[in-house]
DNA sequence: ATATTGCTTTGGAACGTTCCAGACGACACG
DNA sequence: CGTGTCGTCTGGAACGTTCCAAAGCAATAT
């Protein structure tokens, strides 16, 4: 508790510290920080100096206190899935973190008890800590948004309000089923005829999306889906007891996945039978994760432009912070295909 | 600007309200909070009653502004790297968010240019915007941690001042020479005798500590080492050209890397000559990434025990934090092994 | 000459909390 | 009965910033 004077790290210099270096009062060194054209030129450039001089930078504290507002967006993530391929979420923290700085943005992480959806939230909305939230496992439903929507509290989900279209909450959102549109007419421009699906089960809103861009492609080319397709847990396991059975039953020269844990779960069927990927068979997954681009011979992949995700979330966080807020529609982006050896006939090649 | 009243979240309670609530000062309160055995029994249960009608919890900005603390620890991450199976940080960040709110704590995430490892951390720290942070990309030396100690900031090291053994600061690692040595040895157990050697450059002092743990079990068993070993960048392609060169040249029957990313190398130099990993040759890799586990027909990899990690370096960031501050040694933990296909006779399997 | 306007600068109050010194009553001790 | 001590509670000040209203001053308009 004692304070040793000169040991510890020497106190930041405050407002008034510049303010009399400057022989100005706090308020003008204030506005010469967030309302420089308040000044006059002279005296602007004298306070910028003693700024420049002490080394001074606001008080973070202090100002949120009064301007009510922490700068701070509040991310919730939840315990990482062994055994399984798409690490998705890391890459969109990445960009997020990236695009917030740059709005003056830091991101704050929770973890999240993955029974309890909401645990965590309410702590940090009511001691102010945060002044949004990124909400991002939509997965089923998101009874996030709605609760949060009921507090009033800002926030900007990363997935399609499924269970509520007329939800009024800002969202950003991938087209999986035109992810998976692209993957299947490329396997189909490829020749293959007999393209299988590997989804999830129907009570996920994503998996359905996503499989609809399968059936859509497919039936363009007026080509039949009956038999072709499996719904089953996101495993590597599912994927590749899935694969076995549509290979014995269907026939089908190719997969399209709707993720790349059941894709690398295909690659695991193959390997067993001494069937080559993208030789023998084609497979495609989904999320371009760091498993699809190191796994030989590289799994082609629905890579989701988790960038201009980021961006959109925090022109949505900025628009919602705004004064007055401003809420604008919902956006979706489209994704791209990362085309590796595992869905082009060249086999080996990187 | 205009607040329309009603529409706004409401404000959240403060101390005086509680106060005038309970009938008590607002010092009482604060005390009911934060020293709960100074107050009578029963004018505790009221004012903790009155606390939980409202719904109080206390600002964090004016408790941050008053006590000069965030509870928030920074930590920097750099952008994703593509093509890159470890994915190590990802973990970690996981489970230090985890182990920080059990102590209390939340983990701000800022962004960093790669090439300038200090831009960043003078921002949060003048700002106080963060009590300390935790640093992780010691890789080549830690210009961040004399910098930090110079400016007397408390952080915490994942990973050894390799470069100045006698630096004073806090930190945590894993033996990485041990998790060589462990895998090394679970392949001479295995009756391997050529066991190569795929690792970083020169320069890095990680990559010298692993490879010190093969030649080290090689050696034990009187094996020589010579040839054996080769040193590239921590790349897929890198794996794949340094094991395509030693197969040829060195004849080995198995293979440790410094990274899984190096390992899928050699899975990708294996799959072109039609040699079946574990089968026919026994690969090892380092960081037991997602990649590791996903892969057919499963990477053998060293696992660092990141939880333990995590658990460590917030007790080192408490110890730090606390008045007075507590400086304890480095923590050295020792990893795992996480034996899967590519190492064992047995193939596929799992 | 006086009032009006616009530009620049200023002092005081406020944000919500915790620290500090002191007040109050009860109780024990000399 | 006075005095000290302890346990409990309180009011004022402070943390460093921004908001607000107003003051000073020069230039212009009346």
């Amino acid at each position: 508790m004692a304070r040793i004077p000169g040991r510890l790290p020497t106190a930041p210099p405050t407002l008034a510290d510049v303010a009399e270096r400057a022989g100005v009062s706090r308020q003008t060194v204030s506005n010469a920080v967030n309302n420089p054209d308040l000044l006059r030129s002279d005296t602007l450039l004298r306070v910028q100096e003693a700024i420049e001089d002490l080394g001074y930078l606001p008080n973070r504290a202090a100002r949120n206190l009064r301007t009510r507002a922490s700068h701070l967006v509040g991310l919730r993530i939840n315990p990482v899935q062994e055994g399984t391929a798409s690490a998705i979420m890391d890459r969109f923290v990445h960009s997020l973190v990236e695009t917030s700085r740059e709005a003056g943005k830091h991101v704050l992480l929770f973890a999240g008890d993955p029974l309890d959806p909401l645990a965590g939230y309410d702590d940090l909305l009511r001691s102010t800590a945060v002044d949004a939230f990124v909400v991002t496992d939509t997965y089923l439903g998101n009874p996030q948004a709605t609760w949060l929507g009921a507090r009033r509290a800002p926030f900007v989900a990363f997935g399609r309000p499924w269970d509520n279209p007329s939800a009024t909450h800002p969202w950003v959102d991938v087209d999986g089923a035109a992810g998976c549109a692209l993957a299947t007419t490329h396997l189909l421009d490829q020749g293959h005829e007999r393209v299988a699906w590997i989804g999830w089960r129907k009570d996920s809103w994503i998996g359905e999306d996503r499989r609809s861009g399968w059936t859509r492609a497919m039936h363009e080319r007026g080509l039949p889906t009956t038999g072709l397709a499996s719904r089953v847990e996101d495993t590597v396991a599912s994927g590749r007891g899935a694969s076995a059975v549509l290979l014995d039953e269907a026939r089908p020269t190719a997969f399209v996945c709707a993720s790349d844990t059941l894709a690398m779960g295909v690659l695991h069927t193959l390997a067993e039978r001494g069937l080559a990927a993208g030789r023998d068979v084609a497979v495609v997954g989904f999320d371009d994760s760091q498993v699809a681009q190191v796994v030989p011979p590289g799994l082609t992949s629905v890579r989701q432009p988790l960038e201009e995700v980021a961006v959109e979330v925090v022109k949505a966080l900025e628009g919602l912070l705004a004064h007055p807020p401003a809420v604008g529609p919902g956006v979706l982006l489209t994704p791209t295909l990362a085309v590796r050896g595992s869905s082009s006939a060249v086999g080996f090649g990187s």
